[in-house]
DNA sequence: TATTGATGTTGCATCCTATAAAATGCATGA
DNA sequence: TCATGCATTTTATAGGATGCAACATCAATA
């Protein structure tokens, strides 16, 4: 099944934490697809664990609601359809403007600085997996200024559902890539200004042509 | 602890379900107070079931919100403080009108009789533990009408930490109960005309009401 | 203050049981 | 005779119990 690329990185205080991150991990990134069986045995062994943290595991992405558990039968990666998809863009458009009025209060010249860095290496960098995981370090930074609020977990929530949709999409579409970092650098910029009605506009904006890249890449074909 | 009130009416098909929904039962209903600790041997020992689907149960709560974990140290119910119970209103004053929009398009005459009922049945409910649950199963008519949706998942959520909250609340000032009886009527009649905007009002109000009435029992020390 | 030891509790591995789905055999009807 | 439906067995896999090891906490001591 190939977990090792994401099994080594990753130094985790308890087992159970550890075969968490690693299949989140596989999930958002699209190594786990929609519909794959997860036997525990199966991961137990590849991971070098026992079945009772991947049973806990498993529970908890259930829970988050990236696999789907039933009784006896066992856990299956969730096949996400095109309307959830529509779902979750249609809550996160509601609710980023929350976020962002609250960022806005707490963001600093260090976190600015730090994304303008994430924000220039995302300008050269090629790796469409590399950029996927710098864009995640990028939009953490804000996130987790509010980090704790239950307003910034169910956004966490909402975004990791729909990433492997966005990946898939990436790679149907690269030219989302300059696009996505020319928003990038001007919502620093907006941040620097503090203007709060232009980055909730940027922000939406970003998510409505996400979403229709996702839906372009969907009635091609290229995403199931 | 006294979990066996809870722990008998209970046919789950397997004692992790049945772990689960009487912790969760026992937290909402306010039995189980922020900050009590839950050591997994003690909670086998009263329901019954070895620690393994304890853990499991536990962790869920957690990833639900309920219970606070960490490594080694163990779990404890979370206390909410008064800012949190703010947050969640917000959210909920956010998102409610969503809902509201699609539960009108797939209400019928049939859920309408039953809500009918229930409000009924609470005008003349005198104990307040019964009127609770009487009005979680009100609510729930609705509700299941998206149920599995994101958005009914996350009010779910948002509605379910804010519970101990509001029972508080009712035990302060049980004035408040006819209050609710009224809009609910209220309610009902609204949804048979249809009528969307004043539905949305109608709940805005009546969750304003509500964290008003919270905050005052607060300010008053009736909460922790 | 730092260190060490005792204690309580969690976390994990192993073994066993319960369950659901698949496979097999049998009977019945065309 | 063959196909089809039903009952029964088999098998794979999840769920649960138990025992032990790892860790955090706190108190006692230097």
């Amino acid at each position: 099944m190939a977990l090792g690329r994401f099994a080594t990185a990753n130094r985790s205080r308890t087992a159970h934490e550890y075969v968490l991150t690693t299949l989140r991990s596989a999930i958002l990134g699209g190594t786990l697809k929609g519909g794959t069986r997860l036997v525990q045995a199966e991961l137990a062994a590849e991971l070098g664990v026992s079945t009772t943290p991947v049973r806990e595991a498993l529970r908890d992405l259930a829970t988050e609601g990236l696999v789907v558990m039933d009784p006896h039968k066992g856990a299956v990666v969730r096949p996400l359809d095109i309307a959830e998809v529509r779902e979750i863009y249609e809550l996160r458009m509601t609710l980023e403007p929350l976020m962002v009025r609250r960022m806005i209060a707490s963001v600093g010249d260090a976190h600015l600085a730090e994304a303008e860095q994430l924000q220039q290496a995302m300008e050269t960098e090629t790796d469409l997996g590399a950029w996927v995981d710098l864009n995640r370090r990028f939009h953490a930074i804000f996130s987790e200024l509010e980090d704790g609020s239950r307003l910034a977990g169910i956004l966490a929530g909402l975004r990791d559902s729909a990433a492997p949709y966005i990946s898939l999409s990436l790679e149907a579409r690269p030219l989302q890539v300059p696009e996505a970092n020319a928003e990038h650098k001007q919502l620093i910029a907006l941040y620097r200004e503090g203007d709060e009605a232009a980055i909730i506009e940027l922000t939406l904006q970003h998510l409505a042509s996400t979403l229709a890249a996702i839906e372009q890449a969907h009635e091609a074909g290229l995403i199931g």
